[in-house]
DNA sequence: TGTACATCAGTGAACGCGCGTTCACTGATGTAC
DNA sequence: TGTACATCAGTGAACGCGCGTTCACTGATGTAC
């Protein structure tokens, strides 16, 4: 009669092993579902079975949890811009390369904004300074944040002379402005209703603007 | 002894008059400094001086005076953005007042997001489709909700010539995209620490790029 | 113009809820000698 | 290799809080006759 009780996973040791990476985890869960507000301590502990305070030996309290949730989440939104980015062929010309580049990061942040509606609110919640900061807590696997994979293909356009250097400074705030209003409006602003060919042809329009403006 | 207590207004008739505005001003104003969260039924009501269920007379529940409140705030944005429009003096030259407009717009926006930015984020928190509503209560002094003001400046754009017909469809989505991907920035992300004169120049550069990039 | 009565807009009291957090504790682990 | 003991990572119980919401009520208002 001790088995197939479902929820709170069994544990047959007094400790867990590896509390904070799994109320992390469960966190991102939450956040899943329901964004940054179901970041709840209480949850996130019975969930990973084990009682509520037990959290404060690895968080100072439910803040800095949910801290740790959102580097995580910006670390995936990272992780899903690089993705796109290694889908772009290694062509021969380098300025279309890099501009492909450019469409890319943009692709993926919007894709992952989609794909990933509340996780993606809850990255944003905690308001992060992702400028000067190397967190490889919020980055992608090449070790890179959202905001420095931008700047490093907005690099690649100087390199191959698309892009004037005296305009690339403040360039990577514009684009990530215009890409991130555009994953807000999809997801909850006046965009929400929009079908799949509309979303196409939107974040195209957008990315034709970044690619023509910039 | 009857006089000076603060807080409620001390009311000498049983009915208050007109509850329902009072509490959805108190609630833009709850909202104006803690955002949506702050809009909280029992605390409205305090402040008004009324018992908590009270409310329940002109509003269903909770959520739809968060609705009216949004709602509220979604009208003050479209006036920001009216009074920056009517700042634009009538130039000779159709083609640059049209264009002189559509920054007016954009900074419009921004400025209102700037100076309230709780209230800004209340506006869209409530997920509101301003495409093809009609309501007043969203809208400015000459009745265009925020959306629908940048409609018809890119309409203007379009008589002007400056802005060729067939890239007027879908033009509203984008250049919305972009302001509103800014404020949010400026607001609540990586761009929160900029001063001044770093706000200026980089919604310059974002309107310049939607100028160009249209 | 006056009265009876339905309707409206408020009161008063209470509810259950789930939350974050604190306290004193105990079982398990690792380190010094 | 064995033991003493400090440290670490959990438990158990409880707290106060403020919230949204419901109930039965009552005072005020307006309308029919």
């Amino acid at each position: 009669m001790t088995s197939a009780e479902s929820g709170p996973p069994a544990r047959d040791t007094y400790h867990h092993g590896d509390l904070r990476r799994a109320l992390v985890e469960v966190g991102v869960e939450l956040a899943r579902h329901g964004g940054p507000d179901a970041v709840v301590l209480r949850e996130a502990t019975r969930r990973v079975g084990v009682v509520p305070n037990a959290a404060y030996r690895h968080f100072a309290d439910r803040q800095a949890l949910l801290r740790a949730v959102c580097s995580a989440a910006i670390s995936m939104v990272a992780v899903a811009m690089e993705a796109e980015l290694d889908a772009v062929p290694a062509g021969s010309d380098p300025a279309t390369t890099a501009r492909q580049r450019l469409r890319a990061v943009g692709t993926g942040y919007v894709r992952f904004a989609r794909a990933e509606p509340s996780l993606f609110r809850t990255a944003f919640s905690v308001a992060t300074d992702l400028r000067d900061v190397t967190d490889p807590a919020r980055a992608g696997a090449n070790g890179l944040n959202p905001l420095k994979l931008l700047g490093s293909v907005l690099d690649e356009l100087v390199e191959a002379g698309v892009l004037a250097a005296a305009r690339r400074p403040g360039a990577g705030f514009v684009a990530w402005a215009a890409v991130h209003g555009l994953a807000v409006l999809l997801n909850e602003g006046a965009l929400r209703g929009f079908d799949e060919t509309q979303v196409q042809e939107t974040v195209g329009r957008l990315l034709d603007m970044v690619d023509q403006g910039l």
